[in-house]
DNA sequence: TCATCATTTAGCAAATCAGCTAATGGAACA
DNA sequence: TGTTCCATTAGCTGATTTGCTAAATGATGA
C-alpha cells in the first residue's frame, strides 16, 4: 500500500529516522548494488544479526517509503525506491547550497 | 576539542544520528539562513522547548562535527560546518547515483 | 567580592529503539 | 491434509533518547 501522499515534512522525518541506523543504510546500499531488488532472505543472510531483527529493520525502511515490497510465491521481494531516497535527501541538502550572507 | 580525524564511517554514523531529530535539522537550517553563526541564546529562543533541552541538542550537533563552538565573553557562538554537512551527506548519497545493473 | 547574565551539567522519568527467542502466517508440494 | 520453507509478528529485556527541573559554571560589571 502506498502512503497516501505523506506530506513532505513527515516524509523527511521518516526518511531521516530510517537512515539513522547503520544496518538500514547498509541494506539500502546492498539493494542498490544488487540491482535494486532482493528477497528478504537474500538480504538477511548478509547481516550478522538474527532474521527477525533484520525483518524489523526492513519494515522500518518500508514505512519510510525507502523500499517497497512485493510478494513472489513464498518470498518477499524488497525494492529500493531510489528516487525517493535521492530526492528527499537531495532536496533537503539543497537548502544548504550556496552561501547565504557570505562574509 | 576537535575529534582527532574521526574516520569516515564513524563520522557518517554521527552525522546521520544527529540529523535524525527534527529540532536538530531545524537548528542547522536556522544557522544557515542567519549567516552560519549564532549564539546559543539566539538559537534557543527560536524553539519552544526549554533551554537545557536545546543546549543538549546543540552539544550533539557539536559532537557530530556539524557545528563548532567558540566563546565570546559569556556567550557561546555556534558555527555551522556547512562543508562537513554537504560533503558527508553528498558523498553518501553519491553511491546511489547512476543505475547499477539496469535490467 | 557579590550579583548577574548566558549557558551548561546533573539527574530523573517517560518513551522509543534494538536485540533476542518463541510462536505464527501463508505459499508450495508430497 | 500435513509438512516444509520463507518470513513476519509477539513479547520480553536492556540501552538509548528526549524532555523536564534544579543546580552549577564561568565571564562581566557594580
Amino acid at each position: 500500500m502506498d502512503s497516501p501522499a505523506l506530506d513532505g515534512l513527515e516524509q523527511l522525518d521518516r526518511v531521516m529516522a530510517a537512515l539513522a541506523h547503520p544496518l538500514r543504510r547498509q541494506v539500502l546500499l546492498v539493494l542498490h548494488f544488487r540491482g535494486g531488488e532482493m528477497s528478504a532472505g537474500d538480504i538477511a543472510e548478509r547481516f550478522s544479526c538474527k532474521w527477525p531483527t533484520t525483518s524489523r529493520h526492513l519494515r522500518q525502511l518500508e514505512e519510510s517509503g525507502l523500499v517497497s515490497v512485493k510478494r513472489d510465491g513464498r518470498q518477499r521481494i524488497y525494492c529500493l525506491e531510489r528516487e525517493l531516497l535521492t530526492n528527499t535527501l537531495g532536496n533537503w541538502l539543497h537548502w544548504f547550497k550556496g552561501n547565504v550572507k557570505p562574509k
